[in-house]
DNA sequence: ATGAAAGCGCTAACAG
DNA sequence: CTGTTAGCGCTTTCAT
């Protein structure tokens, strides 16, 4: 796109174009494009002929300046490194196709700056809603949020306060039912295996509430191992490997990732340790990797997929005022899976 | 965003408030907020606190009507189902990181009317430039991208004729080249495993490679198995177990992509063949998750994360008219990596 | 260094 | 069913 002072700029197509070659107004041509308002049969064809035969194509900034209409949706994640938040998308696209909305994606890195920088360009565009992933924002960014005038979603977490209407699931919560579980199956010196992220909200808080849980219990971890980059799978081995020959006592690894853990399944399977007799373990999202590994790790489903669905949904219901809105905050409450990792 | 004749409707803060609570001209306040010719220190100032007082975030549509100038990159996938075209995201946000340009995604999923309709869709958004995987498009969307007026980049595979710029590997010679390691190591009754996908013209294209180097050699494929949905470690274990039962002289499998050759692997490791000497294994993409296998399946990296840079680097220079411009044609030659899964 | 005027391409609202 | 008018919020251009 050329700016219109340049030498070389070359006007773009537009209604007027169409308009001239179909001897039909502008305001008429608009309304065919949009299938909007009642046109005859015969100007419609016209119309569509003119539009196909210069390849006319709407410049929906005018458009969405004129109508104060942006057909967009803002989804705001922090990363792309691993299969949760294209998950998460997936559901988003699958509600949106069929409707006029398109999703937008913006990347955070789990940096908070980064986030509020992401959401002020997005609001910049004026989208006609924000589906953002988790509860932690900057004090700017949710006085943005607050003030946009469109939906905002947030999304994957509802341990927190809700500028707007939130779908997600209490990793607290999920955190201490694992803890729950492993207990209740008689295990008792615990291993944590974890991402080195500081910011990284929900994996906190399910390290939280499983440890609560243990306190609960007069446990406390046995060991813990965290990591940074790499690949998922090789660093869930490696750790694995590393705290099992520095805590020779443990019999549980809570790992804050499937990906890792699939990787400290494989080592063990490997070392000949026997799973879930001598060591169980569990990992935590539900990824579909998991069908396909020797045995079935222990998990709880994040339910990405179905929560992209319903941001998307409390998204369209509040653009359109006949619908019944859905409730605002919604709790979705995954279940422990044993697969064959926990005896 | 509320049309501006319903009843709850708020008209959005515009310059003009910014202009008003700092008594400052809207042409000045303009040129504060985008770092824009000449302002004093005070008056930017002046305006820089009314902005943030007023929680004012511009209107990029306004904006870029005004100025034609819009900010954004098309990026144009057909999936966000496994890790490669996030992937290709990641090298295309690193480099317009800093940048004023911002990648906005779509999705198609191998539909070439989705993909059109994407195309027309993010055409309409006068975008700074467009990235798109493949080509192969169809009649309509090619004539839509030449006609742009903005840089396009097709990319992730070379052998074709492309629109305006391309950066990829050339698909039928990484089949080749595939079956030449292969057959010099040895193998000769070789199996192909893949994805039910016929829209799939890059694994298409591996295959015809790889069939050819056969048929030039005087074999032919010995089996071959194909599947559609679900996980693709556990599809790559059952097609694995399906195609060894059926053809039990099998020497060697090719799979379309590392995640169904990792679940082979690990169906062969638990089955107790010996791999590679009983049979060999090669898969395609070089995903990170083959680090952390049992043994590293054999393969050839597709460079994902360099096709994004390399493709981003392109539309940046090609807006940028003092820049010397990169090559439009760019084909990255990736490598066999044997791995540990052949001989 | 700052301001005023004009208009980007389209659609809302109203008139016929 | 079709057309006319006005203007969305901003930036370009030109004047001061």
């Amino acid at each position: 796109m050329t700016s219109r002072s340049d030498p070389d700029y070359r006007p773009q197509l537009t209604l007027r174009d169409v308009s001239e070659a179909s001897g039909v107004s502008e305001m008429t041509v608009s309304r065919v494009l949009r299938n909007r308002g009642e046109v005859s049969e015969k100007t419609r064809e016209k119309v569509l002929n003119a539009a196909k035969e210069l390849g006319y194509v709407p410049n929906k900034i005018a458009g969405a300046l004129a109508s104060n209409r942006v057909n967009l949706v803002g989804v705001i994640i922090p990363s792309l490194s691993n299969m949760v938040f294209p998950e998460v998308m997936m559901g988003i696209s699958k509600v949106l196709e069929g409707t006029q909305l398109q999703p937008v994606v913006g990347v955070t890195y789990y940096e908070p700056d980064k986030e509020e920088e992401v959401i002020f360009e997005m609001l910049s565009w004026r989208p006609s809603g924000l589906i953002v992933a988790g509860l932690e924002h900057t004090d700017a960014a949710r006085k943005m949020m607050a003030n946009a005038g469109v939906p905002v979603v947030e999304i994957m977490d509802v341990d927190g306060d809700a500028i707007d209407a939130c779908v997600g699931i209490s990793h607290v919560r999920a955190g201490r039912e694992t803890a729950t579980e492993i207990l209740k199956r008689g295990y008792r010196k615990i291993g944590l295996l974890g991402t080195k992220m500081p910011l990284d909200h929900r994996a906190r808080k399910r390290f939280e509430g499983f440890t609560a849980v243990l306190q609960e219990a007069g446990l406390s971890l046995a060991d813990e191992e965290y990591y940074s980059g790499g690949s998922a799978l090789a660093k869930g081995r490696e750790m694995t490997q590393a705290i099992l020959e520095r805590s020779k006592d443990l019999d549980f690894l809570y790992y804050s990732n499937d990906m890792i853990g699939a990787g400290g399944l494989l080592y063990c399977l490997e070392a000949g340790i026997d799973v879930p007799d001598d060591i169980g373990m569990a990992g935590f999202n539900g990824v579909e990797l998991i069908d396909g590994l020797p045995k079935r790790l222990a998990t709880m489903d994040s339910c990405r997929a179905e929560i992209g669905r319903k941001a998307a949904e409390i998204i369209l219901a509040s653009l359109d005022k006949s619908a019944n809105s859905p409730p605002r905050h919604v709790e979705i409450s995954p279940v422990f899976a044993p697969g064959d990792t926990v005896r």
